[in-house]
RNA sequence: GCGGAUAUGGUGGAAUGGUAGACACAACAGACUUAAAAUCUGUUGAGGCUUGUCCUCGUGCGGGUUCGAGUCCCGCUAUCCGCACCA
């Protein structure tokens, strides 16, 4: 206690040592106390953490220790989503196996997050790479099959015809294999896919109940889900017995079809591209988009003539009015095989997409639709798609209705006439869960000749993987390996093949947070009594990113375990909330070369020159932090120069935690000398003291400050609104700091004020408060097992209120007057203020707007 | 392209439709010091003059609702996130 210096390697140290070895934060499954899971997305293993780890997991340290002091019994454990592409290209780069690069990971990130001081209950870690983990989802993943919920689907990939290998989106750079160079092209393969659309409806209604989820999220999955309604329409491909079946939103814009669309890979146009040489070239070229929906609608649209006509619906009809009822049939870039039948009708002056490729084709536009006040719009080159405005025009009997009725009336129409028939239609689609990877869950199942494909049995789980394999960039290394796919088949026992595919890793992440529960059990994925107990997690943290599918699926897992009766909750994550994301500014030199934040020196006008050489430095703006653009900070040099109090106090503070956080010197420098005033100012607390009878005027307003202190950071801790909690217990620090402790007065509020401030911070800045609580205000017990304070609701309340006073609405003066005090007396003070009078002037007054204990608006 | 979000001083931001700028950073001035650092005190949205308990303007841009709009509504602009094999 005698160092000026806040010391806090030695402290912080101490007190992580001190919780490890009390277990402070081992959450006991037979406690009586209500539940509490806090969770925070569980990170790669990449190496090493960075700082969106820091600030992701300082907030969902913060809520469980703010639970923990409110008397919860907290479940806060963390685990690694070990499986995943990066841990093989480092093999084929490094030449290291992947497990042991992961493992070795792990054990780097675990030593850097157990310096940030966090109140995780370690002895429940868990690693999906671990058979002792993905075991329980090969289990699981045979209860889908036998339910019907996983079966064998062909699936588009894209493939490097170099490597022989299929390549993620992100190994896609500009149509070309991120290694190789090569153009990727596209391959159908057979591969297994989840019946996630079976639960497409449960999944979005049930949106509706999550009371805890942030509205935009919400807003993300329901799109993301994407149930519309509108109909199949039938059209006969003219001179051949086939016909054309699109899906559209939007039949009563049939009367202003133009042309129909396929995609490039609709088995018409795979067809026609065995005889046609040109159309082979232009459906290779769309391949070169790769598979990702992003690049192929953003790509200048393009088509192909087949050269078929399609025959419209109402070919008599739209004859009448005008159009040719053999429509063109295109192949066209923009359509999706994935989404409704992979063909569309388009309607150039309803549609954007339609129209600009109509204008680049010369096809013709047809306004079906007015806006019900302005008429006919001119089609030049805005479409117009409007549905709530639009009635039907030029479009024979649909004529006056309004889009609304004008959808069902040609729905009813088509099913007359049989070209057509009603349909909901979903944009999710099921979701493949086949991987052509070694570094992942092997998929329990044999392909036999005479069986065909049969499930491994529950005993010979788990499929472990092999561990001699080569990884030298070419095709699937478990498909290569010598003898592991050689098996036998567990039905007739002939020899027989393994599933040389891996999981999606989003499989293991789909339910790791129930696995918590129970990490260690090993007959069952988790013990279903103590799921159900601490089911569902009460506070999910984690990027926005993972809004529509980590989030999607797991939801998707959880009502999948609950109908094979391995727990009873339906739903996973009670409340969610989203980070932004941690950036900081970016430099480069006079070359254009990027720069780290350490080879740049800053000056106090803004400019910045390079440390080695003087040489002016360019600063750009602040982008999420990323390796390709250098600017980075190391939470290791950050926890070790200024300590994890610091790093946590900052990363909370400042911002609004749903937005993006710039990291900055200045910042980090001002958490750090936080501190040390709060260190400073236990120095100087005054001994315990007895209440006096009565308080001075200066330490009620302190106890009052206090009272209401407790109250506000309470309630924004509910909300996670750190970084207004913090600037509410920076007030009250100024004012302990304020306080004269000359009388027993100021001796009791400035400790009263000074105890209740360390409670609140400790969940922020746990070493510091951990050390005070313990010197200063001499407690044997730990200050994260402590109780919460609690505000006085006798304190909350002043007897004078400042009263704000207008004229037409502007601040003209205040008044301070007595809480809920008589209005007709307050109306007359306040047009006695010169200001307010010199305001009215001879003008008459109009009416006075009193707003009790707020204000008087006068208006003249 | 589609879907979702964001925009307030020099900077990060605060503000149940009711005193815009809390809290912090930076800057400037002063105290302490041989000096620096640290610390403490003060000033700090812009403009104006009559320097006041003053006036005008001011929350990305353009409109609207209201006694009153950063907040609600309509239309833009810019930036960010996601788009199904990165996690």
């Amino acid at each position: 206690m005698s160092e000026e210096r806040y010391n806090f390697r030695t402290v912080e140290e101490k007190w992580q040592s001190e919780w490890e070895k009390e277990k402070a934060f081992k959450t006991d499954e037979k406690s009586d106390k209500p539940k509490y899971y806090a969770l925070e997305m569980f990170p790669y293993p990449s190496g090493k953490i960075h700082m969106g780890h820091v600030r992701n997991y300082a907030m969902g340290d913060v809520v469980a220790r703010f639970k923990r002091m409110q008397g919860f019994n907290v479940l806060h454990p963390m685990g690694w989503d070990a499986f995943g592409l990066p841990a093989e290209n480092a093999a084929i780069k490094h030449g290291v196996h992947p497990a042991k690069w992961t493992k070795e990971n792990i054990a780097a990130m675990r030593k850097q997050m157990k310096k940030m001081g966090l109140s995780i209950d370690w002895d429940r870690e868990v690693a999906t790479c671990d058979a002792d983990y993905y075991k329980h989802e090969q289990r699981v993943f045979l209860d889908m099959l036998k339910r019907g919920l996983a079966y064998r689907k062909d699936s588009w990939v894209n493939w490097d015809p170099v490597e022989q290998t299929v390549l993620a989106n992100e190994q896609v750079v500009d149509g070309k294999g991120w290694r190789s160079g090569a153009p990727v092209e596209k391959r159908k393969l057979s591969q297994w896919s989840l019946k996630i659309t079976d639960y497409a409806d449960e999944l979005l209604n049930e949106l509706d109940n999550l009371d805890g989820w942030p509205e935009k999220v919400k807003l993300m999955q329901k799109n993301w889900i994407g149930k519309s309604t509108g109909a199949y329409l039938y059209f006969p491909i003219v001179g051949k017995n086939e016909t054309l079946e699109v899906f559209t939103t939007r039949p009563d814009t049939l009367f202003g079809a133009s042309f129909c669309a396929i995609s490039a890979q609709h088995p018409i146009a795979l067809e026609l591209a065995k005889t046609n040489p040109d159309l082979a070239k232009f459906i290779k070229e769309c391949e070169a988009l790769g598979t990702s929906a992003a690049s192929v609608e953003t790509a200048e649209k393009k088509g192909f003539d087949t050269g078929l006509k399609v025959e419209h619906p109402f070919a008599e009809e739209f004859k009448k009015l005008g159009g040719n009822p053999e429509l063109p049939l295109y192949v066209a870039n923009f359509v999706l095989m994935e989404y409704g039948t992979g063909a569309i009708f388009a309607c150039p002056a309803h549609d954007q997409r339609d129209l600009d490729f109509a204008r680049k084709y010369g096809l013709p536009v047809r306004v079906v639709v007015a806006h019900k006040d302005e008429g006919e719009p001119v089609v030049t080159d805005t479409a117009f798609a409007d549905i709530e405005d639009g009635v039907a025009v030029n479009s024979a009997f649909l004529n006056g209705l309004p889009t609304k009725q004008a959808i069902p009336a040609m729905i009813k129409k088509l099913e007359e006439i049989g070209r057509g028939k009603a349909t909901t239609q979903f944009r999710l689609r099921d979701w493949g869960v086949s991987r052509q990877r070694y570094w992942g869950c092997p998929i329990p199942v044999v392909h036999c000749e005479h069986c065909g494909i049969v499930p491994v049995p529950e005993k010979d789980l788990p499929v472990l993987l092999p561990e001699d394999v080569v990884f030298d960039g070419n095709g699937n290394p478990l498909e290569k390996h010598p003898t592991w796919k050689h098996t036998v088949c567990p039905v007739c026992g002939k020899p027989a093949l393994r599933e040389t595919d891996t999981f999606d890793t989003f499989f293991e992440s789909s339910w790791y947070f129930a696995r918590y529960c129970s990490p260690t059990l090993a007959d069952k994925p988790f013990d279903k009594d103590i799921a159900d107990r601490f089911l569902p997690v009460d506070q999910y943290v984690g990027g926005i990113e993972h809004a529509c599918m980590h989030l999607l699926y797991a939801r998707f897992f959880t009502k999948v375990l609950r109908d094979c009766g391995y727990l009873n909750v339906g739903e996973p994550f009670k409340g969610l909330f989203t980070q932004g994301m941690v950036c900081h500014e970016t430099y480069k030199d006079a070359d254009g070369n990027w720069l780290f934040p350490g080879e740049v020196d800053k000056k106090p006008d803004g400019t910045a020159v390079k440390v080695s050489d003087g040489s002016p430095v360019t600063v750009g703006r602040s982008e999420k932090m990323s390796k390709s653009k250098y600017n980075l900070i190391d939470p290791e040099d950050i926890l070790k120069n200024y300590g994890a109090d610091a790093a946590r106090l900052f990363v909370l503070s400042d911002t609004p935690p749903d937005r993006d956080f710039e990291w900055t010197t200045a910042g980090i420098d001002g958490a750090w000398r936080y501190v040390n005033r709060l260190w400073r100012l236990a120095q100087t607390c005054p001994a315990e003291t007895k209440k006096p009878e009565t308080l001075t005027k200066e330490a009620d307003k302190l106890v009052r400050l206090t009272h209401k202190t407790i109250a506000a950071v309470t309630e924004n801790l509910e909300k996670l609104q750190f970084n207004v909690a913090l600037a509410k217990l920076r007030e009250l620090t100024n004012a302990v700091a304020d306080m004269k402790t000359d009388d027993d007065a100021g001796k009791y509020a400035y400790r009263f004020a000074f105890e209740s401030l360390t409670r609140m911070l400790a969940p922020v800045a746990p070493h510091a408060c951990e050390e005070i609580w313990h010197e200063v205000f001499g407690q044997k017990d730990l200050i994260a097992l402590a109780a919460w304070p609690a505000a006085d609701k006798a304190f909350l309340v002043d007897d004078a209120v400042t009263i704000a006073v207008q004229v037409q609405g502007k601040l003209r003066g205040t008044l301070e007057y007595a809480k809920d005090g008589d209005e007709e007396a307050l109306k007359q003070l306040a047009m006695q203020i010169p200001a307010v009078k010199a305001q009215i002037g001879d003008k008459p007054v109009r009416k006075i707007i009193v707003v009790k204990n707020r204000l008087v608006n006068i208006v003249v």
